[in-house]
RNA sequence: GGGCGAGUGGUGGAACGGCAGACACGCUGGCUUCAGGUGCCAGUGCCCGCAAGGGUGUGGGGGUUCAAAUCCCCCCUCGCCCA
């Protein structure tokens, strides 16, 4: 355990035990993401088998939990790695393949070098693996997908319904789905018989379309290259290319590189003969894997028109100005009116590309088309520590699915863990590939891939419902009663990934009659990142703080509170260099000082009815006023401003005591109970043993939520401040119920006040009662 | 280049448009202690002043308002996302 889920735990587990005290059932689960590379690696580098390193993993992280006295429903424990657990993601895969949302193809796919493995568009974060940072680079393999892209516009427009996701999220997912509106036009190319379809979001710079690009792995470029001069060079060219990573090929400041086909496009609305060429910085998973260029309007096309002498034509001209295609330095991007397009000039931007695909459509040349950025998501991993893919290829019969009486498919353990680059580690286990054809009976070999983890947790949260069901992955109306969750926590960095893919899984549920909400986490709370020093915590770094040493030092409750009190729950949190020792003066002070408050009156006793003096008074008020303002910082979730009103009433408590000395035992003990409840949902511990030394019998977990008088929550006097041309000067107690006239009154008897009015009468005056009064004169 | 978010004491951080800096750390002083630490009490934005008091202050500049950390406009710096 580290930090991170320490953070996170306090956090989820104070609402849980402040949603059971205010009466509600609480479903507050933990489940271990099991599979994935971590395991493997350690099989790999120290020769350890990956279900042991894995469980044990699991175990240690379950104790500290526990030590760390989180509230959890212990006996609805999953684990992803398990097979009861795993054969529904094969039940899930399954289901997909049924409805047409599974599907396997060959692409150009991100490869990781380093971990050995295909990775989806989401785990490629600016062209680098999202686990180790290797820069990634493209292959063709054939790999399974599941069809993400059919949900596209459903995803997108139902992050509305999520009214509590912050709106960087929201943004963050949009972006990544990135619609766009724009058309696809059609190009006939010299020698080929089949038009070529390009899309574009600026239809209306098509008469400023000069040459044409295609990716370098475009089939067409080899099929124009065929038999020519440039056949060699394309080959050639296409593997200098495909060493080359993500980022290069789209870098902006690296020089683009091409190579001209010798053959031509022919530029739909005006007839031109177009050069056709490849480029690097066209991707081949990108809209059709082909584009017009328009250098005048695109700053790629342009640095790669001025770096091969291409003409650049002006078609858009900004208002009242004048480009001129020869002289420009960069694109011009913007809006203006369209130019050099027969009789389309004069078109302002606003309507351009309505206008221009409009006549594009009633012409026959193209359509207006929705373009996404979201790729359907490639879910093969060549990986061993994962769900295998339930499918068998068979000689005779083709591509089968396992019948679903037949799962799980379990993982073997014979297998190498350390194969030749490019063949699944599950490929090398021979107890696993053969099979029998479940169509013929004849030989046939199993898909030799695992899932990737993260169709693991798309769906994972409605187990939780049902953990240990064997005919079904989740019952379907114990989830819907539970469904949607009420709050859902992660971090921010599951924004295009985890939380993309179990939006997507919830869709199809729906569509499938096993879910009703179409959002599964209407409420998310992202907590911040953990640093030190600014950087993330690691044993390589050695900024590393170990919740193991703080229990032992300051105790898991002192850890759980210094957590909450850092600061609000979704900002970051920069741990201070002097590290566990930072505890001690923050927050085990405090408790001890808690803990002396409640030993010294333990043993106070009712001893009826006692007057209650000013003191009393006051103290009973700051207890009924910390009830209320306290209970409204749990329902906002603000546990630092909660911890921090409940030290002012413990110093409040000990000012008292050092007044009275023991004091009244009714008005201590309240105030004693009403604390170690509020307290109760951050620091578990602390306050049941003392909930039972002060002679309770129940849990203090299970008891309600205190209630606060209104009419003792409210003070009796408060301070009124008097501001004369907007500055404060002067500040009197008054009556909380005191009237604007009074105010004024009041006011206009201070001397302070007197003295900066220098005898001229107000020319207006504000009051809002009770708290201010503010004077206007007129300047001297 | 576009979009979003942030910028408050020495530090972490509080502030429905209404006393900026709650609470805590640190620091200073006092009490307790043989001493150190712990504990308890008090002070602590900055400037002038023995004090009373005054001035000033939420990245910079302008604006709205009786009143702006908070709302609006411009700029600077940082972070993230998209190009």
């Amino acid at each position: 355990m580290h930090m991170g889920h320490v953070e996170i735990f306090s956090i989820h587990d104070a609402i849980a035990r402040y949603m059971r005290m205010n009466g509600y059932q609480v479903l507050n689960p933990i489940g271990f993401d099991s599979f994935g590379l971590p395991a493997e690696n350690a099989a790999i580098k120290r020769g350890i088998d990956p279900k042991k390193w894995t469980y044990s993993n699991i175990d240690k992280l379950w104790n500290s939990a526990q030590r760390l006295g989180i509230s959890f429903d212990w006996d609805r424990r999953i684990a992803t790695s398990d097979p009861e657990y795993y054969k529904w993601n094969q039940w899930l895969f399954l289901r997909l393949y049924e409805r047409g949302l599974a599907y396997k193809k060959e692409a150009p796919v991100n490869w990781c070098p380093n971990d050995k493995t295909v990775l989806a568009n989401e785990q490629v974060v600016a062209g680098r693996c999202e686990r180790c940072d290797t820069p990634v680079v493209k292959r063709y393999l054939a790999q399974w997908f599941f069809k993400i892209t059919d949900y596209a516009d459903r995803l997108l427009d139902d992050i509305a319904l999520n009214t509590g996701w912050s709106d960087r999220m929201k943004m963050l997912q949009s972006n990544w789905i990135g619609r766009s509106y724009g058309a696809e036009v059609t190009f006939a190319l010299e020698g080929i018989d089949e038009p070529v379809v390009v899309y574009t979001t600026r239809p209306d710079t098509l008469w400023g379309a000069t040459f044409f690009v295609m990716a370098p792995e475009h089939p067409l470029a080899a099929e124009l290259a065929t038999g020519t001069a440039v056949e060699e060079d394309l080959a050639k060219y296409k593997d200098e290319v495909s060493r080359m990573t993500e980022i290069d090929r789209t870098s902006t400041d690296r020089d683009k590189t091409g190579l001209f086909l010798g053959k031509y496009a022919t530029n739909p609305v005006n007839g031109e003969r177009i050069p056709v060429w490849v480029a690097d910085y066209v991707l081949m998973d990108y809209g059709t894997g082909a584009i017009m260029a328009v250098p005048a309007h695109d700053q790629r096309d342009f640095e790669f028109a001025r770096k091969y002498d291409l003409p650049i034509r002006v078609v858009i001209q900004p208002d009242g100005a004048s480009v001129d295609g020869a002289a420009m330095t960069e694109a011009y991007p913007h809006d203006g009116v369209m130019v050099n397009s027969a009789q389309f000039d004069g078109t302002p931007s606003d309507r351009s590309v309505k206008v221009v695909t409009d006549w594009l459509e009633e012409q026959g040349l193209g359509k207006h088309a929705t373009n996404f950025r979201l790729r359907d998501w490639l879910i093969s991993r060549q990986r061993y520590w994962g769900t295998p893919i339930p499918i068998i290829y068979c000689d005779n019969c083709g591509e089968l699915p396992v019948p679903y009486e037949d799962l799980p498919v379990e993982l073997p353990e014979d297998v190498d863990f350390n194969p030749q680059e490019g063949v699944s580690p599950l490929a090398t286990s021979q107890t696993f590939m053969h099979v029998s054809c479940p169509k013929c009976g004849g030989d046939s070999r199993r898909d030799a891939d695992t899932m990737d983890t993260f169709v693991d947790s798309s769906w994972y949260f409605h187990r939780y419902v049902s953990p240990h069901n064997d005919d079904e992955p989740f019952d379907v109306e114990k989830s819907k009663a539970w469904m949607p969750m009420d709050i859902y926590s992660g971090g921010i960095e599951h924004a295009v990934l985890h939380l993309l893919y179990a939006r997507f899984v919830q869709k199809v549920f729906v569509d499938m009659g096993l879910a009703d909400d179409p959002e599964p986490f209407p409420h998310l709370l992202n907590q911040g990142v953990i640093t030190m020093g600014g950087k993330r915590m690691s044993k390589s770094r050695g900024n590393i703080v170990e919740p193991q040493e703080a229990f032992e030092r300051y105790g898991a409750d002192a850890l759980r509170l210094y957590m909450l009190f850092s600061g609000p729950p979704e900002a970051p949190f920069d741990w201070p260099e002097e590290g566990v020792d930072a505890i001690e003066p923050r927050t085990f002070r405090w408790l001890n000082r808690v803990w002396q408050l409640c030993e010294e009156n333990r043993d106070v006793v009712n001893v009826g009815e006692l007057a209650l003096g000013p003191a009393e008074e006051a103290l009973r008020r700051h207890v009924h006023r910390t009830i209320k303002i306290v209970t409204e910082d749990y329902e906002r979730y603000s546990f630092n401003t909660a911890i921090a009103r409940l030290q002012e009433l413990v110093n409040q408590a000990y000012r008292y005591k050092s007044l009275v000395g023991a004091g009244n035992p009714q008005v201590v003990r309240e105030l004693i109970e009403s604390l170690l409840k509020l307290l109760a949902p951050m620091a578990p511990y602390i306050t049941e043993e003392q909930w039972h030394r002060a002679g309770h019998e129940t849990s203090i977990h299970q008891e309600p939520w205190p209630r606060f008088d209104p009419a003792l929550a409210t003070e009796e006097q408060t301070t009124m401040v008097i501001q004369v041309n907007g500055k404060v000067r002067d500040t009197i107690e008054v009556p909380v119920d005191i009237s604007e006239d009074d105010m004024k009154d009041r006011a206009l008897a201070s001397e302070k006040v007197q003295a900066h009015l220098g005898g001229r009468p107000p020319a207006k005056v504000i009051a809002k009662p009770p708290k201010l009064l503010s004077l206007v004169v007129s300047k001297e």
